[in-house]
DNA sequence: CATCATCGCTACACTTTTTGTAGCAAGCAC
DNA sequence: GTGCTTGCTACAAAAAGTGTAGCGATGATG
């Protein structure tokens, strides 16, 4: 297969371009919570996604288990995730010129 | 499945969480490009994967065909890409930390 | 004109990823 | 105890992605 440069920003894109990573990060955001709320706000995703998802954003550094079981962004989540707040205007601009 | 919410940040993460979505983008972002030229540049991913990501992003208007057959970015496409550009930073810096 | 190379792109069989459901073990409430 | 909810796993089916071969169109070369 296509092996992945060694780039770093393609290493990030790796992670970042599987299903629900971008969805996870972005619920995150929001406040930290538990498994089922997680899964629930994802709209509703296997609890198998959930969790293989969680386990590579925590591999990745980018999460991080709260000490009561539930998960939240680690520091570099949440500034990853602030690069990414301007996607939200964005995507109403888009949005509305796609109809 | 869980189908995804209408709302607009989460229309446009659907199509970012696509497998190579934010590669092709990061890539054209460079300089507007040949089929085979893009294809190489994300490290030879086949072909059937490129025309259709490049259709999705046709569709959704991030990216367009070149009057001599080529692709590059949309407007809106790079303004995408330009909402992401300090990615970059993010990804050397925590790379770094990940070793 | 014939030949050859290259291009965008498709067909298709194969592998990997994702999905959805069922459910287990652990914890708390009563 | 019984009953609830929790984080999480198992596993079979479905969907997405991969890799190779190659087609038709185009342009260059002889």
């Amino acid at each position: 297969m296509a092996t992945s440069s060694t780039r770093p920003i393609n290493q990030l894109l790796d992670i970042l371009g599987k299903k629900w990573v971008l969805r996870i990060l972005w619920e995150l955001h929001t406040e930290p919570c538990t498994f089922r709320e997680l899964q629930g706000r994802c709209g509703d995703i296997s609890p198998t996604m959930i969790n293989n998802r969680v386990k590579d954003l925590c591999a990745g550094n980018l999460v991080e288990k709260t000490p009561d079981q539930g998960y939240r962004l680690s520091t570099f989540g949440k500034e990853l995730v602030d690069v990414f707040m301007p996607l939200n205007d964005f995507a109403t601009r888009w949005s509305d010129s796609n109809r």
